[in-house]
DNA sequence: GATTAATTTCTCGTTTGTGTGACATTTTAA
DNA sequence: TTAAAATGTCACACAAACGAGAAATTAATC
């Protein structure tokens, strides 16, 4: 194969599902350029192919937000590279959130993307209070506020991107301008 | 009927297919506690549905933004009453977006959705241009990019309502301190 | 309470999506 | 050049969603 086509049919399962969850299997094997049946092959069912999807946002985009917070630094410096590694997560950051939050989905079990995104959620807290603490953001936002709407402004991003309305290489500076200001820095 | 059966389809079918457009019609009756039956006495078929549904989101959603931008007085508080506006619209500004941008929406046909989606976009470019103009807010951006941050932050405000977040007293107050933050007022 | 309208229930045939097997064709690598 | 691996094609069984008719039930109006 040319590209690896699982993961180009999983990377295409992301988008389509992203924005259409119950979007038919044939849908997201014709933008992967594959038969539905070549779909099957590697995906048992609908369950599985979902399942590498969630494995696969996992990998990619929990491991680069927590990198960026392990990374040594300036605080908001910190904060400006895991807002550009969440952007570059682009689709799959979104999707890690509409996952999780799913109506379907059981936060009790004991699933690993569960514990992955509860990880990184709480990470994500600990770090804002800890520049609230500061004083380097401001104290008239919550934590989990400022949670959303970092989860906004890369949505923001990534279908401002997707839509073509901005400029590629001003996406992320505008997207830092906006949150960065926005959460009183 | 107690309250209108056909607005609470629409409504319940407004808040499904907006987090995912291919639900089956089962799920939108079950969720209006009607029929499917019942449904497809008002709507012959999904078409027809997404149709009122595009319908009501433009008479409600453009109308109220339009409104607010016809209410006269000092712009930075004429922005914030957009704003809150396009919170109170809720669900439905978003899925006005959704539905635009979706990829078989022709945006070449004579379609009355599509032209109040182009008129109230083309006012509010025009409306930050000229905020611009008045230095009120930062040249470093684009008005497109504020229309997406826009879009961004009402996304976000509904989202953590949803999710139960943040108090709902503190949504709006949160959404306008981080958006006119976060266009350099 | 009778009348009318709205809704449910049950049913049916049709369409669309799903999962799989058998086999042909193409691509890759030895 | 050829064997193996990957993908495509066709066909099938089955389930789910769809759209609609007819009768029964419930709610609203007078």
């Amino acid at each position: 194969m040319l590209v690896d086509t699982k993961q180009r049919i999983v990377d295409t399962a992301i988008a389509i599902f992203n924005d259409d969850q119950s979007a038919s299997l044939e849908r997201v094997a014709e933008k992967a350029s594959v038969t539905r049946r070549t779909l099957h092959r590697y995906f048992k069912d609908r369950r599985e192919l979902l399942a590498a999807c969630s494995k696969d946002i996992r990998k990619r985009c929990s491991e680069a937000i927590t990198a960026a917070l392990d990374n040594p630094g300036d605080p908001a410096w910190q904060l400006e590279q895991l807002l550009y590694a969440a952007i570059d997560c682009g689709v799959k950051y979104a999707f890690f959130h509409k996952l999780h939050h799913s109506e379907d989905h059981d936060h009790r079990s004991a699933n690993d993307d569960c514990a992955a995104y509860e990880a990184m959620h709480r990470r994500f807290l600990q770090f804002i209070v800890h520049l609230q603490e500061q004083a380097i953001i401001t104290k008239h936002l919550t934590a989990e506020w400022i949670y959303c709407f970092f989860s906004g402004v890369v949505n923001t991003a990534v279908s401002a991107d997707s839509t073509g309305a901005v400029a590629r290489l001003s996406q992320k500076q505008f997207a830092w301008f906006s949150f960065s200001k926005g959460i009183g820095i």
